[in-house]
DNA sequence: ACATTTGATAGCATTTGTGCTATCATAATA
DNA sequence: TATTATGATAGCACAAATGCTATCAAATGT
């Protein structure tokens, strides 16, 4: 079984070009994962989340799974009712 | 002379339904301005940073200059060769 | 003075995100 | 078993971001 850090090596070293490419989807990912569970962790529904925001539950559904990367506002939308913000921090 | 603080507190009380949007505004603010503060303390021009992430001037000075509001992605390509990084917190 | 750099802005085509509505399969529950 | 809740997904119209190219005024450097 190839695990996703197999993946990863294998591909820095394929193409070295895609190094940055992968740091992205791990960034976003790392966001929007930090966001589906945290409303795990209030036990509340994309439904629910989604009337807090203004937004239709197909928004909430499409970042969620990964269909659509958000736009900055419409992540601080979600990510507010949540408890949870954005912030900067220099690279170690 | 009415300051920005003064503004936001007039609205609050008018309209407080604009209370999320004026933290939504201030939020993105706060991630774009350390981006361009970053920007100008590593010296590095509009053009030079556009370069590194591999897209045009124009795009950088579009954010920069809040003409629009980036996507996440877009975000992270251009903070990545600041040294900066985006991080979620709860909020206090 | 002249040339260069810089940030902002323009127009356009294209891509992408979003709202809206509805549906569906699955899981949880009565 | 019937009902409900949940997350995913679809299609559509619309709004918004992006890439690309080019231009411009102001600041900077020679």
């Amino acid at each position: 079984m190839r695990t996703w850090d197999d993946y990863k090596k294998h591909v820095r070293e394929v193409d070295p070009d895609m190094s940055k490419d992968i740091d992205e989807v791990e960034s976003v990912a790392a966001i929007v994962g930090a966001l589906i569970e945290k409303r795990n962790a209030l036990g509340i529904s994309q439904r629910e989340l989604a009337s807090l925001c203004g937004m239709p539950q197909s928004s909430v559904a499409r970042i969620e799974s990964y269909k659509s990367t958000p736009n900055l506002d419409t992540l601080i939308k979600i990510m507010r009712p949540l408890g949870l913000r954005l912030t900067v921090s220099a690279t170690e």
